[in-house]
RNA sequence: GGCCCGAUGGCGGAGUGGUUACGCAGAGGACUGCAAAUCCUUGCACGCCGGUUCGAUUCCGGCUCGGGCCUCCA
């Protein structure tokens, strides 16, 4: 364990706190993850780096980590709680499939993100629908003292507990919400559904028995029985998006206090989590982060179009967690240079072993970085001290390798992993394969070799005609890149 | 309408009551047959109006602009 202390802003109390955790020297920590309907967008993904980053974080600071992260296969609505559509059952309907193909395809390309992103395997995946007995004892626990059955559903009364909607600085009366589809007989408007019924003489695909007969659970249930379950009230850290802060998290939040009886959230553990850290957006101008908009930005279009998914990874490191972050072709592009001359600088150390990373040249680097991660996760500085180290010169190769390690082990850019050949901007669409541009820089390279320039310069422009930019005479050989 | 957030150089993005990180792009140099790549060096910024202060980009108030959430989204 460092000497830092890890200090993280809660959003329950919106201040820096330093971190203590439930049960000494361990971290339990729930991410919420993502619906398995439709594919997962790039912003989507900056969650999970940014969960990623915690653990990582967690582990670096000498915490035994145990991560949970969900995986949502039902009763996430597409509209509010009465009037909308499963979102499984809605895609499962448009592509006219099981939506137990559904979610399994969902859920292939979304851990296909998690891989290429380079995110950590959490503990667990917690799927929704193995946890629907506890679901059920846990609404039949709270349900006498706090929720209220109609037509369509069991429905919590949010006002059977204290302090209602602080995560999200609401207003704790329900009025003046023009936009709310009122359902009727709720008592207040932000009550919401524990349990959702089949509407009489339908039949779900998802469905399961209930004692307020055949229906689902309701989204927020979901996450207050599998973390509760798996790390046990209270546990360590709650993550997830900064739109849950504003009603998924207080339900979830509302709902842990029911089930244990607790009081008001001024002792913030009530709450079923000491702290909730919520990531911002990934904004983009031109609305490709909208999943009801139709056209999103995903990961395997950066993909193709050449990038390496980690140069995404870099995109949020190099900025705050809780900032929002502009996406651009230009930014990811700036942000693959940039980590493509961090994997230069560590290949020149791959024939070294990682020795002992305490030096003294290496000392205030370390610490640097310690204090930057310590300091509510500011990967952008703790990225410059990264940097620095791969600057260092004149030390022992085992000593820097074992220094960088130790700092890339929390920000997960594998800078021993990669090449330069793997970050070379290759376009799924180029018009050019691979082994012709190897052919004609073969060629190109007697031609040079017999200091025939017009011919090498003849086929530099070929190259160049189709997008291919070559680039020669640098310590590491000849390489090309396309353009992206 | 309600609640909340932001405004930093060409772009992205940290941070700070007094010398304003860093990355990408740009410029100059080294290298190169010439380029590119790489390496070195380097120019460029704190929305507007007040207030507090010896001093404000930083704290406070107002304004303008932008953004988010308010039962679809991380």
């Amino acid at each position: 364990m460092t000497d830092t202390p890890l200090r993280l802003f809660n959003s329950l109390t919106r201040q820096i706190e330093d971190f203590v955790p439930v049960h000494p020297g361990e971290a339990r920590v729930y991410t919420c993850g993502p619906t398995v309907y439709n594919y997962p967008h790039i912003g989507n993904m900056r969650a999970y780096v940014f969960a990623d980053i915690l653990g990582r974080t967690l582990s670096f600071k000498g915490y035994k980590l145990t991560h949970v992260i969900n995986i949502t296969d039902v009763g996430h609505l597409t509209d509010d709680a009465d009037a909308g559509e499963d979102k499984m059952e809605k895609m499962a309907a448009q592509k006219a499939q099981s939506i137990w193909d559904i979610a399994q395809h969902y859920t292939e390309a979304y851990w296909a993100d998690v891989k290429a992103l380079n995110i950590r395997q959490p503990a667990e995946w917690s799927v929704a629908t193995d946890y629907i007995a506890d679901m059920l004892d846990f609404a039949k626990q709270i349900a006498p003292k706090h929720c209220y059955e109609l037509d369509s559903g069991l429905y919590f009364d949010v006002s059977t507990v204290e302090d209602y909607g602080r995560l999200a600085r609401a207003a704790t009366d329900d009025e003046g919400e023009g936009r709310i589809e009122t359902v009727e007989g709720k008592r207040h408007a932000a009550d919401f559904a524990i349990w959702r019924k089949t509407p009489a003489g339908e039949k779900r695909q998802m469905e399961w028995d209930s004692p307020w007969g055949p229906g689902a659970p309701g989204w927020h249930l979901e996450c207050s029985v599998m973390s509760g379950k798996l790390l046990g009230f209270p546990f360590d850290i709650h993550t997830g998006g900064i739109d849950h802060r504003e009603i998924h998290h207080p339900n979830e939040i509302a709902q842990n206090q029911a089930f244990c009886g607790c009081g008001g959230l001024s002792e913030v553990a009530n709450s079923g989590a000491r702290v909730w850290m919520h990531n911002n957006f990934l904004v983009e101008r031109s609305g490709k982060m909208s999943k009801s908009a139709g056209e999103f930005l995903r990961l395997s279009l950066l993909i193709d179009k050449g990038y390496h998914p980690l140069a995404y990874r870099m995109m949020c490191l190099q900025a705050h967690y809780r900032s929002e972050l502009e996406f651009s072709w230009e930014g990811l592009g700036a942000a693959l240079t940039r980590l493509k001359r961090m994997v230069m600088q560590a290949e020149k150390l791959s024939d070294a072993e990682a020795g002992d990373p305490s030096h003294p040249k290496f000392a205030s680097l370390i610490e640097k970085f310690d204090a930057a991660m310590s300091d509510d996760l500011n990967t952008p500085i703790a990225l410059t001290a990264l940097e620095e180290a791969l600057a260092v010169k004149k030390v022992d190769a085992a000593v820097k390798r074992a220094v960088i390690g130790k700092m890339d082990a929390v920000l997960g850019l594998d800078l021993f992993g990669l090449n330069r050949t793997d970050l070379r901007i290759r376009p799924k669409a180029a018009e050019i394969t691979e082994t012709e541009i190897e052919d004609a820089l073969v060629r190109r390279k007697a031609a040079r070799a017999e200091k025939d320039f017009a011919t090498s310069d003849a086929i530099r422009d070929e190259l160049a005609a189709k997008g291919v930019e070559v680039m020669d005479g640098d310590p590491l050989g000849w390489e090309w890149k396309l353009e992206a």
